[in-house]
DNA sequence: TTTTGTTATTTGTCGCGTAGAAATACAAAA
DNA sequence: TTTTGTATTTCTACGCGACAAATAACAAAA
């Protein structure tokens, strides 16, 4: 062990990569239930991420640091603090960092401050991002669809974005697609899939916005849709959903769901999972149809 | 005028951003029925093509070099040979040269040649690609939704394509989609956008096989496809349209179209685009409901 | 057997200077 | 007025070396 290790006080710089990742496993812990004391497996939480152990180690490493873990040698880290705590919270927003250029892009677009073609300096200038970081985060947008590149310089936001309307047709899609699904002969129930997404909308229903924050109920509610597409066998089908609902969230933001309306969309969610199980799947398309209607097109909160 | 451009003969070197443009150019040329002796506007191709007039210049002095083009001082440039020619069809193929690792990967990919994740230096060795043009591939393919980048290194493909049953799912998708967006409340027969689409599909009905090439013919259907989505006034109805054609197209050529199957998926076409500008969606979205369904969930010429 | 700790190897990133491409603006010709 | 020809400015692409980060493989501990 070198000199500098053997210094426990020393405070290691943390990439922003770090903190994401860091944040990103918060997020996990949390929905998984995962309580105070709890060991937290590099392993599995790797898996989970994409990553291996290396990056994960490092970030299990700072939220060691802010205190939320605790390294305990040969037995790697466990969970120091329960996961509502102020610490854990921060360290969730701290992850959102690589998030903010990002969002600041989309509420630019969105309010029109951006131009709807720009260039790669300019576009630096503007967010104060390395190149590098730019190109990764106009490959994700590229790849929601809402920028493109140019064949000479430059890159062009789609029209997609700039109305409104933009939510509403999201809403039309997916009741194109969603009972569509459902109805398709491939269509097979995935209890192990379907899990988890149970689970979450219960605890939802449960606890609803006195513990989780709005983006995670954002994205309990996509889960339910998404894993029920994915029951449908089409992957084309899966893929076009992940898409609008990635767009879907940067209007979420806009919008302040009531707790009426989170109660009822949470317990369609339940109701469409008990009737899809029970194979009742006429009677599904049908209740999705309805889910999907009644705000107009497009519901709030998934 | 420089001394070196005095030299009549001299032989400009030609990137392959110059050939791939002259490429397309010659499809435009193709599309818009230009002839003999016609004149080739630098600014409308520039425009056209999302270029600036700089690499349409160079595109056209290299078509003139090939013989096909003719340069007319202070009048610019005039094709000089038919473009069913020899010559003609030569400068299209040249043009691919961008598309053949595209090609490649695509292959590779739907034959199982490759596995699932790769680095970008495997990419890079294995189709002899720098780093950039490799990005750009990779972008474009990411864009496609058929490969995303991993969180560490490589790439990874996805699912969609690995399986023969994707192209039916492609087919599945548009039958709930493109039925859908003819009946949305918002379309709009749009005159401006169907003319040259009607346009193909006559010259295609008129001459067919023996004029168009296989991927012209591809791509005049799929046109149709997309211009009548584009009515349905929903964006992201057309983006998932347009997603799915770009996907198809890698399958299409596992297919040899037989005559009449080209013969009456056209007679269909044009059908459909008589029903929708006498405003007759129901009839309209039957229609197209059928024309999808009849060769099991996917037909093969668009 | 599973999980953590450690290290060697491979891979991607970043910064920077140069070369070259494209956009823009403007002049000249048809 | 439209189109081509040309010059200037601005921006991007590319190569390269050093560096940082991630992976994979292996060893050690529980």
């Amino acid at each position: 062990m070198s000199q500098r290790e053997a210094d426990m006080s020393e405070i290691e710089p943390i990439s922003a990569k770090t903190m994401e990742l860091a944040g990103q496993i918060v997020e996990i812990a949390r929905s998984e239930n995962i309580g105070r004391g709890d060991r937290l497996y590099e392993h599995r939480l790797a898996n989970r991420l994409g990553v291996s152990r290396g990056p994960v180690r490092a970030a299990l490493r700072s939220l060691a640091q802010s205190g939320l873990a605790e390294a305990i040698p040969n037995k790697g880290f466990v969970l120091a603090q329960d996961l509502d705590s102020e610490i854990a919270l921060r360290a969730l927003r701290a992850g959102d960092t690589s998030e903010a250029a990002y969002l600041a892009i989309a509420n630019d677009r969105l309010t029109g401050a951006l131009p709807d073609t720009v260039s790669e300096a300019e576009l630096m200038r503007r967010y104060d991002l390395k190149r590098a970081e730019l190109l990764r985060l106009l490959d994700r947008i590229a790849s929601e669809g809402w920028v493109e590149r140019l064949r000479g310089y430059g890159w062009k936001f789609t029209q997609t974005l700039n109305s409104p309307l933009a939510y509403a047709q999201t809403g039309r899609l997916r009741m194109m697609i969603e009972p569509g699904g459902i109805l398709e002969p491939t269509f097979q129930w995935n209890a192990e899939l379907m899990g988890p997404v149970r689970e979450h909308q219960k605890r939802v229903q449960a606890d609803g916005m006195r513990v989780f924050t709005l983006s995670e109920m954002f994205r309990f509610g996509c889960e339910v849709h998404e894993a029920i597409a994915e029951c449908s066998g089409n992957a084309f089908l899966v893929e076009t959903l992940r898409r609008i609902n990635r767009v879907r969230r940067l209007f979420a933001y806009k919008f302040i769901p009531d707790l009426q309306m989170v109660e009822q969309h949470t317990r369609e969610h339940l109701q469409l999972l008990d009737l899809l199980e029970k194979g009742d799947r006429t009677e599904a398309a049908a209740l999705m149809r309805t889910h999907l209607h009644w705000s107009g097109g497009g519901d709030q909160i998934a």
